[in-house]
DNA sequence: GTAGCTGCAAACCGTTTGCACGTGA
DNA sequence: TCACGTGCAAACGGTTTGCAGCTAC
């Protein structure tokens, strides 16, 4: 039987903050690599562990998700509200989506298989404006 | 200016041949490494580098897919057709969910962005009913 | 005071790669 | 024949972890 500790208690520190704040504020879709070199510059004693550790934590805590694209790196979002994704095939950006959540999805398959639904995750793949109008075919 | 081979001659190896075999008849969706383990005791020559290297190729072909859960691993498949999945929270199983494509989900994305879209990846997440039927809380 | 957090560096582990030998077409 | 594939082992790279010192509370 394994315990799960009794509970966390969670400090505010800078590094946690701080590391929240930009994900709030951005609607790119960093990787832990690229928080920890956004950040260097101004706090060059900042580790990639840290960063990592607190992505962690402020995951536990709901605060973010941790999104996975096929790009073979962990993205980071902070978690606004419920939303889809697309991916460009060629510059692997990343653009949010801006539709509402289908819930009729979830039934849709509760009733098929009679499983518990929490959630889905849809993902869309294609070509950006800037990538079609180059005529890249892959 | 990246220059790719004019034309890759795939030869049929054994290992290639027993790899697809195994995607394609198995209703699961291994791991590398969950393969490698699988025919080990047949072939105690066969190398993890290999199966890498054939799931790679057989990818390039078209003739599998390599898809991500959120375990942190990748998980093969053979195309069949396209479908969606249902991850357990709990026991990390996959399941597939047999409903065809909701091309419309497509339409929609490509009227809202402009963007062309290929294809979507459509995933369910909660508890399957032996982990449902033990109160599993997450 | 102390549990939780940090920087640092080493470890971890899934995946890729270089190399010499083997093999399918 | 010879380009492609294999086994083997080392390398790679994103992520985790052990540790000693630090800090929020």
């Amino acid at each position: 039987m394994t315990m799960k500790k009794m509970s966390q208690n969670y400090r505010i520190t800078k590094q946690r903050q701080k590391i929240l704040e930009l994900l709030t504020n951005t609607r790119e879709h960093p990787t832990a690599d690229q928080i920890y070199k956004k950040f260097k510059g101004k706090f060059p004693r900042l580790s990639l562990g840290t960063v990592y550790r607190n992505l962690r934590i402020l995951k536990e805590q709901g605060q973010i998700w941790e999104l996975d694209f096929g790009t073979g790196l962990s993205h980071f979002d902070a978690v606004v509200h419920s939303h889809y994704h697309f991916i460009c095939k060629n510059c692997r950006k990343i653009y949010d989506i801006r539709i509402p959540s289908i819930k009729e999805l979830d039934d849709r398959v509760r009733t098929l298989t009679g499983f518990r639904i929490y959630s889905h995750r849809l993902e869309f793949f294609g070509l950006c404006d800037a990538c079609n109008a180059r005529q890249i075919v892959r």
